[in-house]
Order: structure tokens, then C-alpha cells, then sequence
DNA sequence: GGCATTTGTGAATCCTACT
DNA sequence: CAGTAGGATTCACAAATGC
């Protein structure tokens, strides 16, 4: 590995904690410069503060920026699990900022650090939550930039609400957009619509969060980073807007998923990142992967999975409305349904499922077939009313 | 139907295109008002500008608030399907704004108007696109809305996209928030999470556009609004976020997507639209609606709902003796009980949940769950016999 | 080894009534 | 208003452990 000091930053400070950080840049090159004439800073990872390293970029010099920001999550106390274990929360100092108006200074530096490096028919995606990506996707605009999508991917196995105060926080965001509304961007349109069985690509990805043996770990067995993304996201993203060759950016580098997966892709990458350790795992990582072999460019599938119908979707969709009476397949019982989806049979309430049980003292019951409706004297299940909103849905 | 002018606001206008709309607010009630001394404004449409409207309502009045505003889309130029059919696009006056201030300055207005007229334990949800959903959230930010989630609507059937040049926009965003970090929200888990199949709800929703004849359609079979809402999508979010009897603002009304289905749950609405054939639309569409009342409309509790019972009463009624031995799920610790309702064990006493959480080495316990009770060789928690005391109490 | 069961964990703005 | 104590609360996987 190589490690070229090519200067230091006088910076621009910036009004927050992230300003006191070392403005000292460092080139880090996994694999020895090319001789070919390809840029020293090629296929290497700067180490320092976001605007300062970006600083040593050419103007207009990169094809695509990937960045995953810090959140800027406002955690109070600590969460347990209901059973009494400690989430393992992610507040690292780099996450901490005093004020939106800190958070923003921020966001407009490394986004107008980034706008100079990218070229005029670039483009950059952002991933952020609700705590951020609002902040983020204003001052994009606010600076110029032009959106094109923006894409939420929905998390299949993401951490649930353990306090029952909310929804579940099922997804990320990620805005897509050029430099300029002119810009003549990259699009691999058909590439997308082949993976994705000749169906256009929608704005929802669904893909699992990254855990098992791609989790990197330390030597104890902890996640070197708290916030690592799977490369199954970053796949999608450099097939969707990128080329074979093409330069990818990722000024919030962390443990290198974006270099990883753009190696493996032959794209060429470069990385910002201020911390040592991240620095260290990402280069481990990315010197153990293969150059772009033609086999691996096939994109990962995301399975789509049917869609879930919930007993309350029916009475949302006015198939059924509150208050319908509901029997057993044989009329002896009998459940009256609410506006919330919920049944009441006598004492019992619940879901379809748990009311059907309790009625027959069974352990469990699948309550679409259980359920049914009378039609003009016969007894329908309810699962027909689902059959019918599926086919709804999947029009 | 009832029109009350109630005045004619002296405004405080807005540097937009917009604010060159009639200050005029009139009072539209479907339903004559009711004698029993509800507001007269309750269950009425409210003609006229957003903010002037607004300050026609009381401070801290209503309970939760629904808002579909312009989206400012920037369009350029007609939009054309590969057969040169014309795309429908929204183009409609209200929804253009000379630039991002303007916007945001009209954002700003509206969002400060709701916010007198939220009650301080109230909720807002705003829905939006890529073009203005970053706006309204950083500018709800700015004002002190705490954000609870955002939840994306997943269009099952959402128009593709033509050209072939983004992703299919194939969903929508919405910010449910707070105006406060210390609200002490609505939100109806336990009823939610029955709708939902007995797992929590996620913030992905996965519902249908609004078609077909659920569209509000005028006699030459054009919709009337440009983007009416579904109704399920309402459902949802009244079901989730309010009570029976509360008090819905909508102050984009539109075609009244947001009073029907308060009305049909059950709650109360108020509406503000500017647009004459609107009001007239959603008047009829509300009127034919018959409101939700009774017991379909109660929604299930969890066990937060029910009345609390002291350890100690299980002594007093005599369903525990003192002395009696308690032991963990697996046994491996032992209480007894003392007749003041404490345990002890080895050096601990105290509280069921405190002496739990000693004898664990954790932060908290309940005890109600943890401690359970010999009973020929079976063991079972002592929450058995509070559900046992509850049901005698509640005879 | 094979299968069943238990344990661990993930970008989280996660309580409330009473004294 | 602050402090204290009661006691409510989780889903999808994958890895680890047990039989």
C-alpha cells in the first residue's frame, strides 16, 4: 500500500465540531498507481476532512458521487429491547452537530466541494433518513443541482419500534440528481428494465439491510462501522448510473462499500474518509476483491416479494365496512368488525387470526378462511374479499 | 347547504402568485351547524386563502391536521406518451411558483397558520413529491415540528415513465410530525398493529391510486381534481393518528378526500379550499356519506389501556398468601412474597419489578411478566392472576 | 453430521402517571 | 416542575448452541 502526503489543507473551517478536525490530507492507494498516465489520486482514498481532500480533485473530474452523510440523528437516552438488551445505537462524535444551521453549513460545503469535482453530465445520489434528507434534498436544490428520482429502499428486516410509540422506520431515502437540469446524464435504461423483468425500474428498491459475513467485524467480534450499507444497494446504484470505467466518488467513504462494489463493477473510485480505522478495513476490503469480472457485473436480484395484504387494507379499500357481521364456516360463531380491522366476538377482540382462535380455544387460526361474510345466504371467506384486492393491487 | 360569510380578512400577504388570490373566506356547511354549541365552524368547508382562513379558527383547536399542498412541480413543456397522446399533467395555476423562495415563503405562511390552530398534543401530516417534500420538511424543521416518521405510499399502478429516463416515480412521501418534541401524540398502536395482521405497521404503505369510481368525475367525464387522493390512504392515517369525535383540519381540501373519511370514522372535519367547483365537488361527495357512530368506530386497546392493579391487591384479595414462594421463568431465582405486597430475596426487597430487575442485574423489570408462581409443578406468571382480578373487577 | 432451538442484532430522534 | 417508580414493549434473519 501507498501512502502519498500531497499537502496540506489551509481549509475553510466550517461553524461546527467537524471544522476541529485535523485538515491534513493523505492519499491512501490500495493497489500501486498506474503508470498509464491515470491520475496518482485514482483508485485510492484520501484521508481527511471532506472539503479540504476534495480540494485536491481536478475540477469536473469525476463521472458519479455516492455519499451517505452523517444523519444527524438526535438520540436521547438509551434504548433497551423488551428484552432488556441495549441497542447498540449509532453516536459516534462524527454524528453529533449543535444546530440545524450547523448540520446545514455542513451540507452546503462537501455538496458545493462536490459540485466542482463533478463532471457537467454527472450525477449524485445522497442517502439519508428523515432526520437529514430533507435538509440535504433543499440545499441541493438550493445550489442548483436537478433531481431525478428520488428512491427509498425499503429495508426487508430493518429494526423495529420497540416502544410502540411510531411506525416502524422501514426505509432509507436516496435523491438522485445531476449538476444541472441540462446535464446529459447516465441512465442505463434497458440494463435496469432486463434486471428487472422487463418491468420499467420503480423508485422503491427492496433489499435486506447488510448483516451475516459481508457485516465487516473487528477482531472481538464488534462492526467496525456503525452504518456500513449492503453492496447489494450500491450494486443497483453504479449499474443504474454509471459506466464500466467511469469514476465513482464517495466523499463519506466509511468502510469502502462504494469502492468495493465499483472495483468489482471496473469502475475506478475514490474515497474521503477522516477516520483511521475505517480507512484501514476499507483497503483490507477492497485489495481482497477481483478487478471487475464479467460473470460478477450480473446485477442481484431484488426479490419482489407478492404483496402482504393486511385484513385492515380491506376496510380501508371499502370491500367490507365496519360493523359487518362475520361467522365461523358454519355459522356458530359469530364476530362483529371495527373500523381498525379489529374483530369482536363476545369478550374476545383482536385480529381475525387471534379472535378465531379464542373462539374455538384453538391455538391458532387462520382467520382469512375461518371468517366469512354472508351473500345473499350463502358464506363467503374473507379471503375472497383478499383475492379481489390483490388483483387490485397487482394491476 | 349553508353559506355564512364570516368576514373578509385584511390578510397579510404573501410574495407569491398566490397571495393575488381573494382575502375573502366564507363558511360553507354542508350539514346545518349543530345547536349543541360546536363551533360553527365544525364540519364546514371554509372558502378562501389558506392563512386568511385559518385565522378565522381558534387557537389550539384541532386535533390533527392533513395537508396535500401544491406540489411545484416545474414541468418543461408538454409531456408526450410514445403513441403522442398527451400526458394530463397538473398545470393547473395554483400549482406553479415563480421560484424555490417563493415557495418556501408560502410553505413557511401555511405551516405557521396550522400551527397556531394545532393543538399542542396534535399531529400534522404533509404529503409531497421529490419537488417540495425536502422543503416542507427542512421548513417544518425550522419551525419546531418534531418528525415522528416519514412514510412512503407505494403506488401499486403508478404511471411509468415514458421517455425512459429516470425510475418510475412510484411513490410519495409523507411527514407526520409533531409540534413539539414534548407532544404527547396520538397514535393507536395496539390498533394498528391488529389491523396490520398482528405485526407492527411499517412506514412503507402500499396502496392503489385513485381510480376508478372513486375518482370524482364532472358531467363531460373529466376528474375534477388533478390529484384526488384514495380514500384508503385517509383511512389509514385518521386510523392511526386520531380519535372518534376528534377535530381534522384539511387546509388543501380539494375535492374533500380528508372530510369524507373523517366523517365516515366518525371524526369531525374543517376543510380550506380557494377553488369554487372544489368546494362544490366535495359538498356533494361529503353529504352522501353517512357518518361512523357506535361501537364499530372503538378501537383496539392494549394493555396500557387498562386499569392499573397494584402487586399488593393480589394479596388483599386473597389470590396470594404471604409467604408464597415466586420464582423466574426458569427458576433459577426465588422470592417470597411479604404481606405489605414486597418481596425478598437474599439481600433484595422491594417492588415485584425492582427486586426482578436486582436479581437479573438489569436496569428494569416487569414484574409482572418475570415472576411466576408454582402451580402443581406448572409454572406460570403472576400476570395470570392480575387478568384474573381484572376480570372480576370489571364484572 | 443433521436438525431443532436459542441467542444476537440492525442509522432509533421509542413512557407516563403519580407524588 | 422535577423526581420517582410502575411496568410496557420487537421483527426478520443469521449465527450459535444443543440434542
Amino acid at each position: 500500500m501507498t501512502v502519498l502526503r500531497i499537502g496540506v489543507s489551509s481549509g475553510a473551517p466550517l461553524k461546527t465540531r467537524r471544522s476541529a478536525a485535523s485538515a491534513a490530507v493523505s492519499l491512501v492507494t490500495p493497489t500501486p498507481a498506474d503508470p498509464s498516465g491515470e491520475p496518482a489520486w485514482l483508485n485510492t482514498i484520501l484521508k481527511g476532512d471532506c472539503v479540504a481532500a476534495l480540494e485536491k480533485l481536478p475540477a469536473k473530474s469525476v463521472d458519479l458521487v455516492f455519499a451517505d452523510p452523517p444523519y444527524n440523528l438526535q438520540l436521547g437516552g438509551d434504548l433497551h429491547r423488551p428484552d432488556q438488551s441495549k441497542v447498540d445505537a449509532c453516536d459516534d462524535h462524527w454524528d453529533q452537530f449543535e444546530s440545524f444551521e450547523a448540520y446545514d453549513a455542513f451540507t452546503r460545503a462537501w455538496l458545493m466541494a462536490v459540485k466542482r469535482v463533478l463532471k457537467k453530465d454527472g450525477s449524485i445520489w445522497v442517502i439519508g433518513s428523515y432526520h437529514n434528507i430533507f435538509r440535504v434534498g433543499a440545499i441541493l436544490q438550493d445550489l442548483g443541482f436537478w433531481i431525478l428520482n428520488d428512491i427509498v429502499w425499503l429495508k426487508s428486516n430493518p429494526m423495529p419500534n420497540f416502544r410502540g410509540k411510531r411506525f416502524t422506520n422501514a426505509h432509507e431515502t436516496m435523491i438522485w440528481a445531476t449538476p444541472s437540469r441540462e446535464a446529459k446524464y447516465t441512465f442505463n435504461y434497458e440494463a435496469l428494465k432486463t434486471f428487472n423483468d422487463d418491468l420499467q425500474m420503480r423508485s422503491d428498491w427492496q433489499l435486506p439491510l447488510c448483516t451475516g459475513s459481508e457485516r465487516l467485524k473487528d477482531a472481538s467480534g464488534q462492526k467496525v462501522h456503525p452504518t456500513q450499507k449492503p453492496e447489494s444497494l450500491l450494486y443497483r446504484v453504479l449499474t443504474a448510473s454509471s459506466k464500466p470505467g467511469d469514476i465513482v466518488l464517495d466523499p463519506f467513504f466509511g468502510t469502502g462499500t462504494t469502492g468495493a462494489v465499483a472495483k468489482r463493477l471496473g469502475r475506478n473510485y475514490v474515497g474521503v474518509e477522516r477516520e483511521e480505522a475505517y480507512i484501514e478495513a476499507a483497503r483490507k476490503r477492497i485489495d481482497a476483491i477481483e478487478a471487475g469480472s464479467g460473470a460478477s457485473l450480473d446485477m442481484q436480484k431484488g426479490k419482489r416479494a407478492e404483496p402482504r395484504i393486511p385484513f385492515g387494507s380491506l376496510l380501508e379499500a371499502g370491500l367490507l365496512a365496519p360493523g359487518t357481521e362475520l361467522t365461523c364456516p358454519k355459522g356458530k360463531h359469530l364476530a362483529v368488525v371495527r373500523a381498525d380491522g379489529s374483530l369482536v366476538s363476545g369478550d374476545h377482540s383482536g385480529s381475525i387470526h387471534k379472535v378465531g382462535a379464542l373462539v374455538q380455544g384453538a391455538e391458532a387460526c387462520n382467520g382469512w378462511t375461518f371468517w366469512h361474510i354472508n351473500d345473499n345466504g350463502a358464506r363467503n371467506p374473507v379471503d375472497e374479499l383478499r383475492k379481489l384486492l390483490r388483483s387490485r393491487l397487482a394491476e
